[in-house]
DNA sequence: TCTAAAGCAAGAGCAGTGCTCTTTTTTGTG
DNA sequence: CACAAAAAAGAGCACTGCTCTTGCTTTAGA
C-alpha cells in the first residue's frame, strides 16, 4: 500500500507540486487575479483540462497557494523568533514583525494573497486555519515569554472589554491574562496595517526611509503592548 | 458654450453617471474583480462596446469609482472630526476612526478596492491623490488642534528616525513636529490594520465584541501617538 | 436652411478565461 | 500478458475585456 501504489503517487505528487510552483511564479508575475489555468498548462506542456485531474477547481489551487504562503510567513517569524533567543521582550517582538515585513517584500503578492482583499465568492476553508495560526502563534509566545521575566508592564483594561477580553484568551492563549491577549491582538493587527500600507503603495509619496520607520512604529506597537 | 454644447454634455454627463451608478452596484454584490463591463451594459440596456465611449476601459471605470470611494470615506472622516467638534483630541481621533470603520463595514468592496491588494498591473494614478488624501489630512487636523491645546503628550523620537520625520513633516504638515507626524502617519496605518482585519475576515473565530475591540485598540492608539 | 462634422450605438470578431463532458492513451499491477 | 484504473487530450459552452468598422442621429457652422 505504501510503495506498492507508490509509482503511481509519486509520479502524482511531483505533478502537483510543480502546478503549486507554475501557479506561483505566475502568481509572483501577474498577481492573484491573473492566475490562469490555462497559462499555468501551457508552462506546464499539459492541456487545460488536464490541471482539474490534481485541483478541482481554480479556487482549490488557490487554497493551496494560500496555505503554503501562510506556512512560508509563519515559518520566517518562527525562524525569526528563535534567531532572538533571549533578547529582551521589545526585541524578540520587533525581530519578528521585520521578519514579516521582509517576508512580505519579498513575496508581495503571496503577502497580498492572504492578508489583501479576499476573492469575491471565495471563502477560505477551514484547512487555511492552522497554516494562519502559525504566525500568532510566535507573537503569543513572546508574550508569554516576557511575562516569565519582568518583561511585561501592566495593561490598563476598560471593564466594557473585560469580557471579550476574557474570551479571547481563552480561546488563543490561556495562560495569558485578558489584558495582554487583547493588547497582543491588537499589535497583531497593526502590524499588519503597517505591512501592507507599504506594500500597497499608500506610503508612495509619503514616506522614505521605509526601514527606518518600519522600526520606529514598530517599536512604539511594542510598548503600546507593554513589552520592554 | 455653455448652454449650446450643454444638450449632448449633458445627456453625456447623465450616462455617465448612470454607468457608475450602475458599476457601484455591480462592485457593492460582487467586488471589484468581477466588476464587469458587459454586465454594467445589460443592466443599463446599451451593447458593451457603447461603454467604451464613456470609459475607455475597465481600469478607467475602476479608477473613477476608486476616486469616488476615497472622497467617500473622506467626506465621513471629516463629518466625524466636525461632529466631534471640541471634545478632547483623543476623542475626535476615536471618533474619526469609529467613522472610518464604520464606512468600511458599510461600504466593504468599495473598502477593498482602496485599501486592499492592488489590481496587477493597474497603477493608481495621480488623479487618485487629492481624494485619497483627504481622510489624511483629517486625522492630520486632530493633531494640529491638539497641538494648540495641552492635548499632545511629548513623544519620543530616536536620532535615527529624525530625518525621516523632519522630511515627512515637511511635506504633508509643515506646522506639526516631527515626531508628531510620524507618530500620525504609523497610527494612520495601524488603523486600517485594524479595519482591514476586521473586514477581510482575519478576526474570524478570534475576535466576538468587534465594536468594544476595536474602540480598545483604537483608543491605544490615540495614547500612543500622544493624544489625551 | 442646408450641409458637413462630430458623437454615438451597434455588431462582428479576436483572444482569452474557468469549467465540463467524452474519448483516447498511458501505465502499474494481478 | 491482459486488464482496469488513472491520466491526458480534445471539443465545446458560456463567459470576459477589448478593437474595429459600419451606419445612424444630433449638432453646429456657413
Amino acid at each position: 500500500m505504501t510503495t506498492a501504489q507508490g509509482a503511481r503517487e509519486r509520479a502524482r505528487n511531483e505533478v502537483t507540486a510543480a502546478i503549486k510552483e507554475a501557479a506561483r511564479r505566475q502568481l509572483a508575475a501577474e498577481g492573484a487575479a491573473k492566475l490562469s489555468l490555462r497559462a499555468v498548462a501551457r508552462e506546464l506542456g499539459m492541456v487545460s483540462s488536464a490541471l482539474y485531474r490534481y485541483f478541482p477547481s481554480r479556487d482549490e489551487l488557490l487554497t493551496a497557494l494560500i496555505i503554503d504562503a501562510y506556512d512560508a510567513l509563519g515559518a520566517a517569524a518562527e525562524k525569526a523568533r528563535h534567531a532572538a533567543g533571549e533578547a529582551a521582550p521589545v526585541d524578540c517582538f520587533i525581530a519578528v514583525c521585520e521578519a514579516v515585513r521582509t517576508w512580505a517584500l519579498t513575496h508581495p503578492h503571496e503577502y497580498a494573497l492572504i492578508y489583501g482583499s479576499p476573492v469575491p465568492g471565495y471563502a477560505a476553508p477551514e484547512t487555511t486555519v492552522p497554516a494562519a495560526a502559525r504566525t500568532g502563534v510566535v507573537l503569543i509566545g513572546v508574550f508569554r515569554d516576557a511575562r516569565q521575566g519582568p518583561g511585561l508592564d501592566e495593561l490598563p483594561l476598560s471593564a466594557e472589554l473585560r469580557p471579550e477580553a476574557a474570551r479571547l484568551a481563552a480561546e488563543i492563549a490561556p495562560d495569558l491574562p485578558p489584558e495582554v491577549a487583547a493588547a497582543m491582538v491588537a499589535a497583531w493587527a497593526q502590524l499588519f496595517g503597517l505591512v501592507s500600507f507599504e506594500l500597497f503603495g499608500q506610503f508612495n509619496n509619503v514616506i522614505e526611509d521605509r526601514e527606518r520607520f518600519f522600526r520606529h512604529a514598530v517599536t512604539g506597537l511594542a510598548r503600546g503592548a507593554g513589552l520592554r
